[in-house]
DNA sequence: TAACATTTTTACCGTTTGGTCAAATCTCTT
DNA sequence: AAGAGATTTGACCAAACGGTAAAAATGTTA
């Protein structure tokens, strides 16, 4: 009598028909297999990923597995669901009261240990993007764009002040989002030109002056250009 | 002539045991499947394209398509090594005696029209770097870094002469690369915070001008930081 | 146009993959 | 300790996938 379609409208996690509270070893299986996926989605994607590999590395068998998750697809979605707070974290700590130059600097410093703490995160994330976004395109456009456009607002407050130079508020985001995530999405590429080993994550005090000089300072000197 | 294993420099593409011209027919055909593939693995990734869909792509059965490339992987390497010309070409193009500002403004105005272009192939690319270039470490070791090693040279150079702030000069090009590249790359993203149609490219011109600020100008007012 | 090489198609194969099912085992409560 | 419910397992399946073989069709050239 457990196989049939109906409505299953609460995510169908619990064996069941009726919603009850999780058991210890619910709570930590689901634990074990977000895990492990996050590892195996983060390396090969979505279509790279199979169920196998997954309950492999979780240590588990397929069929038990798919206990927890009723399907592939459901495991990515709870880790991607599971990322966004994290994603979003940073940008809400934003403060319109702040220095511009204070703020601007924390964040990028927030985002940027989040690539070091967090690289299999970020390239997940990155994966869902690249591929078109088919699980989040409702969080792009409603909670993402909701906080930018709040963010965004303070940043062009900052403009109007004279505190910052003139320009798209989001596009200053995006550039903030992009030069940070790098160190994590592309890691392979940053090694192989830095000539470091992997797993050498020492990369990340050079990036963070790098990054300030570039949003904090000022890079080409004044007077050379046309 | 890239990174070949040895033999076979000329990638069995012909049915062939003897390396003949290429035919009129041959030619078109690896033409339409190249494209097809670059469409079908730049949406969905190299685990996520299937045969089938590619050949469809190209209307061409599947059979046929092995004609002419005697697996998946060889399509896929062979639409990378196509492209990593393509990738450093910008980047060839920073002459040591110009001026930084210059010099600097248009690798990124040529980077950037690269991804508004070519959108398909830097997707391409991303997903190989992120999935840890399996086809392509070698160009990382070889061609890109030593390239990268000699225009960050000419940046030193720069530096040293105080027309440039001290930084690191590879640093600058992770900077480069990952702002430009992200507008292709992460275009579902832009286009969301930006709430704009699938296909509008116009936020371009806005992306020009928020990196000549932040690398040509400066973002934050002098004065206010600490 | 005949002979030869190239190209395309039809039919197929073995493996992998996502997923199911029912039975067996374990855990927890009473 | 017993019973109910939760968990785990082994056996299995259909579809999708990468790839092959050989014949049929087409193109090229003497």
């Amino acid at each position: 009598m457990r196989g049939n379609k109906m409505q299953e409208t609460m995510a169908a996690k619990a064996p069941a028909n009726r919603p009850r509270n999780k058991t210890r070893i619910q709570k930590e299986n689901e634990e074990r297999i977000l895990l492990a996926a996050l590892e195996v989605f983060s390396q090969t994607g979505f279509h790279g990923a199979t169920l196998d590999k997954i309950a492999s590395a979780a240590d588990m068998s397929k069929p038990n597995l798919l206990y927890y998750f009723k399907n592939k697809e459901e495991i990515h979605i709870a880790l991607l669901t599971g990322l966004l707070d994290v994603w979003l974290a940073p940008l809400r700590a934003i403060r319109a009261d702040g220095d511009p130059a204070t703020e601007i600097g924390s964040y990028i410093r927030r985002k940027l240990e989040s690539s070091r703490e967090y690289p299999r995160e970020s390239r997940l994330f990155a994966n869902e993007i690249l591929a078109g976004a088919p699980h989040i395109g409702d969080f792009l456009q409603s909670e993402l764009r909701q906080l930018v456009d709040e963010k965004a607002d303070i940043l062009q407050s900052w403009i109007d002040d004279g505190r910052l130079a003139p320009c798209d508020p989001r596009h200053l985001l995006f550039a903030i989002w992009s030069t940070t995530q790098h160190y994590a999405d592309f890691s392979v590429q940053v090694r192989h030109v830095l000539r470091l080993a992997p797993g050498d994550k020492s990369y990340y005090a050079e990036a963070a002056r790098m990054l300030d000089t570039l949003f904090l300072g000022r890079l080409v000197a004044p007077g050379t250009d046309s």
